[in-house]
DNA sequence: ATGCATGAGCT
DNA sequence: GCTCATGCATA
């Protein structure tokens, strides 16, 4: 086959690439004749279909398979990135203020494995960021398959509930380094960061109400811990709630935007602090409460810290220095048709794990590389995660009243969807 | 702000 | 294969 050395996935044939990979005009998940211009023809580089558990955890109905049927289509390959100097755009008028905390309504079910290469000696810091004047008991609220966002307002505990099948994670905490930076460059100022001693006062706008109002329930469960060696159990000002991060994250994208800055400054300030460098990307998920609980605690001290140096240097130039210059290969994102967006999600609903062969089946009828079904499966799942669950009304102070579930959810049989289209 | 993607680590 | 963290590219 005519490969790239370099290209893993290049597409070997070019030829039918039709730029349109649909046109299908009646809603209801018909597929169409198109063609196979789905990045790349080739086999690609997987393909082996042999395992297939299925476990079927969560599952909940709450969205609407509908489409449209219209739209354009893109012809997808693989692009060879192109260096490309970001220009920095100074206006970042934004002003959103918009109130909505999705979570606070499932608990969390993760364990905590070490993981990360990074993480250093540290030293706890934070949350002292005003709020906490709540405390959380230290039982966990493994719950069930629901997984809907994190840990509800009480059970935060990322020590390692083994809920199932979440695994790897990475200490919450860790401080910078001895002061080395990976950029190459510190920002000049202050280096004691840990101590902004003194802060202007012009923002008085620290209104944490904090007005909590937390009830859990939560039940003993399945699974054994076991082994806990060395620990303290009891340890109640680490890992903040889930209120606390909520008020962390609003208090932070309003200084942020106070301050003059976007997402993307702090999240290459962070670099240049910590030598961790975050995109927009990240930084935006997490003011909008997107990450998973751990990853939220363990964004929380950094951007805390940045929120000091920031409020604490009235008139210094931020030092903001480009590092780019990524030269990847990246396959081009790949458009999905809303038509055959529905039709993934009417399966998701259907059963959220599919197995290789069905995902293969539905890639074949869909027209799309299994690799591309298959990787949409795993961000839906991703997705349903964080997102809030019902999403339909329920306060959230509602979502704690129900109490009573305390019935032993037994862990979803798994159970198989088979295939459920044919194409004969 | 988000959709699709890559990769690490674990089963 | 999966989950989870993270981000480029895009709407």
């Amino acid at each position: 086959m005519a490969t790239a050395a370099s290209n893993p996935y290049l597409p070997s044939n070019s030829i039918l690439s039709s730029g349109s990979i649909v046109h299908s005009d009646s809603g209801g998940g018909g597929m169409q004749p198109g063609s196979a211009a789905v990045t790349s023809g080739s086999g690609g580089y997987r393909g082996d279909p042999t395992v297939k558990m299925v476990q079927s955890d969560f599952m909940q109905g709450a969205m609407a398979a509908s489409n449209g049927g219209h739209m354009l289509s893109h012809a997808h390959q693989w692009v060879t990135s192109l260096p490309h100097a970001a220009a920095a755009a100074a206006a970042a008028a934004v002003a959103a203020a918009e109130a909505g905390s999705p979570w606070s309504s499932s608990p969390v079910g993760m364990t905590g494995s070490p993981q990360q290469q990074d993480v250093k000696s540290s030293a706890r810091d934070d949350l002292h960021t005003g709020t906490a004047l709540h405390h959380r008991p230290p039982h966990l609220a493994p719950h069930h398959t629901h997984a809907g966002a994190w840990g509800s307002t009480t059970a935060a505990h990322i020590n390692s509930i083994s809920g199932g099948q979440q695994q790897q994670q990475q200490s919450l905490i860790y401080s910078q380094p001895g002061g080395f930076t990976v950029n190459g460059m510190l920002s000049p100022g202050s280096q004691s960061l840990v101590h902004p001693g003194l802060m202007r006062g012009d923002t008085p706008d620290l209104e944490h109400g904090s007005h909590h109002h937390h009830h859990h329930h939560q039940h003993p469960h399945h699974q054994h811990n076991a082994t806990v060696n060395s620990h303290d159990p009891h340890s109640d000002d680490d890992t903040p709630t889930s209120d606390d991060l909520e008020q962390f994250a609003k208090q932070f994208k309003q200084r942020r935007i106070k301050l003059g800055f976007t997402q993307a400054d702090v999240g290459l300030a962070l670099g240049t602090l910590y030598g961790n460098v975050f995109s927009q990307t990240t930084i935006c998920r997490f003011e909008a409460l997107q990450l998973s609980f751990k990853n939220m605690c363990k964004l929380k001290p950094l951007l805390n810290k940045w929120l000091e140096e920031a409020d604490s240097s009235t008139g210094s130039p931020t030092s903001i220095d480009k590092i780019a210059a990524q030269g990847r290969k990246r396959k081009k994102r790949t458009s999905i048709e809303v038509s055959v967006k529905g039709a993934l999600e009417s399966h998701f609903l259907k059963c959220p794990k599919p197995s290789a062969q069905e995902i293969s089946s539905l890639a074949d009828n869909l027209q799309l590389e299994k690799e591309v079904v298959r990787v949409w499966f795993c961000n839906r799942r991703q997705k349903e995660k964080r997102m809030t669950p019902p999403g339909v009304a329920q306060t959230p102070e509602d979502v704690y009243s129900q109490v009573g579930n305390v019935s032993a959810e037994t862990p979803p049989p798994s159970m198989d969807c088979k295939r459920m289209f044919s194409e004969t």
